[in-house]
DNA sequence: CGGAAAGTGTCAGTGACTGTCAATCATTGC
DNA sequence: GCAATGATTGACAGTCACTGACACTTTCCG
């Protein structure tokens, strides 16, 4: 009984993997702002009430896929041990990042992505929306577990710096990953390590 | 030779000030989304057109005292001795927020923007984007000062992720004191001492 | 006084997005 | 097979933010 035909979810999938793709391939070739709705809808060949229909707006094409990116990292913050320091779990959840980012092919993709949301202040700004969002219920999660296990930090206002903290981390790693070539994962590390807040115990 | 008349200046900003009280007094009432610039533009008495001669988007209007906000926030990191630590630096170029917060009229006309601001996904995600650029231009500064005097940190990674901390403990405290009525300052104190990176050192 | 500069209103247009309606298409029950 | 049903779609009209062009007035200054 899942809401609304459970089979009809795959061919919706499909249908907004074929408009991003378009749309990122006419957004890499002509600029995010350049780039109008309805061409992406022609060039899918559907009307531009259709590509609505798929997307809430146009900024939905390209942030999409960081939505179910912080689903993966949520599940991977839940899967931590409770009783590890924040930091810690915080960095772990980060590792679907760090795999998507292993592979080369990804990696360049996810680079053309980035400069696409870096060269519109409007798109920028959905994207540091979204992961404000995201934040706030990593560090719901967090709250929950202090409640549940003792040692976590409780107050509300330091779990959200915490978790504010390390996604400053995660975002100066990522920006400039996107330009130098240096390998992503020891950056972030050593971005983190730098940044463990005094708080976070070591050892657990 | 002041770039276009230096004293219309003023009442250009006497105009942008009107614009912006009646604005405000209308999103309070009625919410950002729900009130058209023609509706502002006619409470002012002015054409849409004029309005957008003195505001560059409807989002301009709110988020316009953030800019010279952070004018005002550079300029004290600038103002701060070389050899302080970051974390510290960064304390203090804030202190601007307290001393605006620690007025009850104006906290109160804050919230209240701040209200605005967290009730609307587009107008949240603009503030997100200013806050980034402004914390871009800091870390920039930071740098700058780590060049000219030894002992500061000069990884922009790691300078970056650290304004970030900062402007994460900043909003955390924020966001907590525009709900709860608790006094700000202290409350940022508290998470800042407690976000305190290894790094940066007690003592210099 | 005369002419440049600055400010304004009007109008027309673009582009994102929404509501509505009728047509189509696949599914299901008979 | 067929009709009822519900999902999907295109066409159309409309709203709203925002922009460019132009004409008009006011202000400033020699």
């Amino acid at each position: 009984m899942s809401a609304g035909g459970g089979l009809r979810e795959v061919s919706r999938r499909a249908v907004q993997s074929r408009i991003a793709r378009a749309a990122e391939e006419l957004f890499v070739a002509k600029g995010f702002e350049e780039t109008t709705v309805d061409e992406i809808a022609a060039a899918v060949g559907m009307s531009q009430r259709s590509f609505f229909r798929y997307f809430a707006s146009k900024d939905e094409v390209v942030l999409d896929r960081l939505e179910r990116l912080g689903e993966e990292l949520s599940a991977r913050l839940e899967a931590r041990p409770p009783r590890e320091p924040e930091w810690d779990s915080l960095r772990h959840s980060f590792d679907p990042i760090v795999e998507r980012l292993s592979d080369p092919v990804v990696r360049e993709h996810d680079r053309a992505l980035q400069r696409i949301v870096h060269a519109s202040p409007r798109l920028l700004a959905a994207y540091l929306g979204r992961l404000d969002r995201l934040q706030g219920s990593l560090s719901d999660l967090l709250l929950d577990r202090a409640a549940r296990h003792p040692g976590g930090e409780t107050d509300p206002v330091v779990l959200r710096a915490l978790v504010g903290g390390a996604f400053a981390c995660l975002q100066a790693a990522m920006q400039h990953c996107g330009v130098e070539p240096e390998v992503f994962e020891p950056c972030l590390d050593r971005t983190m390590a730098a940044m463990r807040p005094v708080t976070a115990s070591a050892a657990w």
